[in-house]
DNA sequence: TAGCCTCGAGTTCA
DNA sequence: CTCGAGGCTA
């Protein structure tokens, strides 16, 4: 018994020590070691055993205080009334739990909540005395923070003088909000920054933490922060009766009050509301990490009063992390369709936004020098925007001196032909003219639905059909047989006469297919269509003199030069000549012509009636042209449900939006 | 010559 | 989906 206490209060002291640490790094440093799911992993730790032992807790505990000891540079702000941090739940059960314990507290069946999205920024709070902005100040310690008012006041959407209609202004009123960059300012931020050679900042919060705290504020002016209010301290000289009548009240002051809110009346709605936030976190075009849920009453909040450091009457519902912190076990290279190897990293498994991560790419060898990543360095991994994990950041306090740095290999790891640096690019390239690796993907590429549209060629098969040396060129393709094909594993008669089959009726292609299919550098399905288009036939695009070439829409002398350099290579001049001896007949397609004829369509989002490909040859059937992003020169964004940012954009641009019974209109469906 | 627009290329997990 | 870069246009 005595020794089981003894390691309880050993835990302790090293949670606190930690913790400590882990405070100083993120609010004194700004430059935090671990992600803020492990900190608060460490929190609950350390809260949980104070709670099963209450004789161990001492005022000193982190528990016991907000945050930690403001930077040194700025004037010291006491607030008037301390600034509070929220209890955080990660599970419904554990917002249920509040709702009863409230129910309880104050002996009530039902309770109306306001729900807001959890801003992933900066906390802050701004004074106005009489009307005019007096003071702003970050949180600190939940005590005292940092005077900032010349940064804030460099912030757009900041009044420095309440907006009051005529009528006398509050004599005090202090407003909470929440300081963030929107994420195109942060992305065009860190383009700005690597142009300039200086680092990149990891998420938008550390940009906006490091823009609030320059001391210059000329620097801050150019960064676009922007401030959101969701509540208030110390205020004289107005009263609201439910947090939604102070929202109100702030947004009729001039300031922008949190975006999205919403009074529930039910943990049910309190938690469709956050699955709903959740789904659309992507689209949002700020970073958010959960929400926010508050007892709508203002009278039943003050009887609610607070435990320790955070309100009793809210909650932070916080998402499933985006983020974690990994170990790269292994960084090796892949080699592509062009040759190119792309180094990726192989990481311990790590569970990021609802999956399990085991690899990351990491681009190429600019990137893993840019970013440092070493073999064995804890890495922060994130899954942001899209579903793809890249590596966000090296933890280089972790480092134990056991890293190996990664080198790009001198000879291709499948076939041993040098690798080369061409002058000016960043890829190396492996230049074996036979390699399997590169067989492989080109051969997959070849059979490709935007190409050949050989289906029931994945990966696997493409894999055995080059392994077994049944496949060397992409010409043998069309020279397999059914014998040789059962052969293979998992490949009964029925399989291989459906691909036989399948290859069979690739022959019949088109002109614009087949030069896709064939892999030119810099010609996509787009490029391939324009020279399609203007050259009609095969044999006139092989002949084609770079001076031709150049007269096709979109094709300059780069791409001029690639075209005529792949045909011009003798064993490229050997494959076109081969395919179509083995009878491939790319067909020429007529010039775009139709109702829709010079139209650009966007699309976004799932349809229900068709799938994308088919919604693009539709539009392509009538003229049309499908690109994939949204400018002003775009006509029509075909809307569809779980639109992204495109949606966004557009509503930006005024583009015209179609939902799918205006675009089935517009094909000419019922 | 700059800035916009579009295209190409690469890519993870279930 | 996003980034980098080629090509076009004001």
């Amino acid at each position: 018994m005595a020794r089981a206490a003894e390691s309880v209060e050993h835990e302790i002291e090293r949670l606190r020590r930690a913790i400590e640490h882990h405070n100083h790094r993120y609010h004194v440093l700004d430059d935090p070691e671990i992600t803020d799911a492990e900190y608060d992993e460490l929190f609950r730790r350390l809260e949980a055993l104070e709670r099963d032992h209450p004789a161990l807790v001492t005022p000193d505990s982190p528990t016991q205080r907000v945050g930690a000891a403001p930077a040194s540079g700025f004037a010291t702000v006491t607030h008037r009334q301390q600034m509070l941090s929220l209890q955080n739940a990660t599970s419904r059960e554990e917002v249920e739990e509040f709702d009863a314990r409230i129910r309880k507290f104050l002996a009530r069946d039902a309770i109306a909540y306001t729900g807001e999205p959890k801003m992933d920024g900066v906390a802050v709070e701004l004074v106005y005395e009489q009307g005019v902005l007096t003071v702003g100040s970050t949180r600190g310690d939940g005590v005292t923070g940092e005077n900032v008012t010349a940064n804030i006041r460099t912030i757009k959407s900041v009044p420095l003088r309440l907006r009051t209609g005529g009528r006398a202004a509050p004599r005090l009123l202090e407003v909470r909000g929440e300081v963030y960059l929107p994420l195109d300012a942060f992305r065009a931020l860190n383009r700005e920054r690597e142009e300039a050679g200086l680092p990149r900042f990891a998420n938008p919060r550390n940009a906006t933490a490091g823009s609030l705290k320059q001391l210059d504020s000329r620097i801050t002016a150019n960064r676009p922060l922007d401030l959101v209010c969701h509540g208030v301290g110390e205020v004289e000289g107005a009263s609201f009766a439910t947090q939604a009548e102070l929202l109100a009240a702030l947004a009729a002051w001039g300031l922008k009050p949190v975006p999205q809110s919403r009074v529930l009346a039910s943990v049910d709605e309190v938690a469709a509301y956050h699955d709903d936030l959740a789904a659309r976190r992507e689209a949002l075009p700020f970073e958010i990490d959960g929400v926010v849920v508050k007892v709508d009453d203002r009278t039943l909040q003050r009887r609610l009063g607070q435990v320790s450091r955070s309100p009793r009457w809210a909650v932070a519902w916080k998402f499933k992390p985006r983020q974690a912190t990994t170990r790269v076990l292994d960084i090796f290279p892949s080699v592509g369709r062009t040759g190119v190897l792309t180094p990726a990293a192989e990481m311990e498994p790590v569970a990021v936004g609802g999956v399990t991560v085991r690899n990351a790419s990491l681009h190429n060898m600019d990137e893993v020098e840019r970013k440092d990543v070493r073999i064995g360095d804890h890495v922060v991994i994130e899954r942001a925007g899209d579903v793809i994990p890249y590596v966000v950041e090296v933890l280089t306090e972790r480092r134990t001196g056991e890293e190996r740095r990664f080198h790009m290999p001198q000879h291709c790891p499948v076939c041993g032909a040098k690798v080369v640096r061409a002058e000016g690019e960043v890829a190396y390239r492996c230049t074996g003219a036979d390699c399997p690796a590169q067989l492989k993907q080109r051969l997959q590429f070849f059979a490709h639905r935007g190409a050949m549209d050989i289906q029931g060629l994945g990966e696997k098969l493409v894999e055995q059909l080059v392994d077994t040396g049944l496949v060397k060129h992409l010409p043998d393709l069309y020279r397999l047989d059914l014998a040789t094909l059962v052969e293979l594993e998992r490949m009964g008669e029925k399989s291989a006469t459906n691909l036989l089959a399948q290859i069979e009726h690739s022959k019949q292609t088109t002109l614009p297919r087949f030069l896709t299919a064939l892999g030119i550098r810099q010609v996509g399905d787009a490029t391939a269509k324009a020279l399609a288009e203007h050259f009609r036939t095969l044999d006139a695009v092989v002949a084609a003199p770079v001076e031709a070439l150049q007269e096709v829409r979109d094709v300059g002398p780069e791409v001029a030069a690639s075209i005529r350099q792949f045909f011009d290579e003798p064993r490229n001049a050997r494959l076109v000549k081969q395919l179509v001896a083995a009878g491939v007949k790319p067909a020429p397609v007529e010039r775009a012509h139709g109702r829709l004829a010079g139209k650009k369509f966007v699309l976004t989002g799932g349809l229900a009636s068709m799938t994308r490909p088919e919604a693009q040859r539709r539009i392509e059937a009538l003229g049309g042209r499908v690109v994939g992003s949204v400018s002003k020169e775009t006509d029509y964004v075909v809307v569809g449900t779980d639109a992204g940012s495109k949606l966004k954009r557009a509503e930006k641009l005024g583009v015209a939006r179609l939902d799918e019974d205006a675009f089935l209109a517009l094909l000419g469906d019922a």
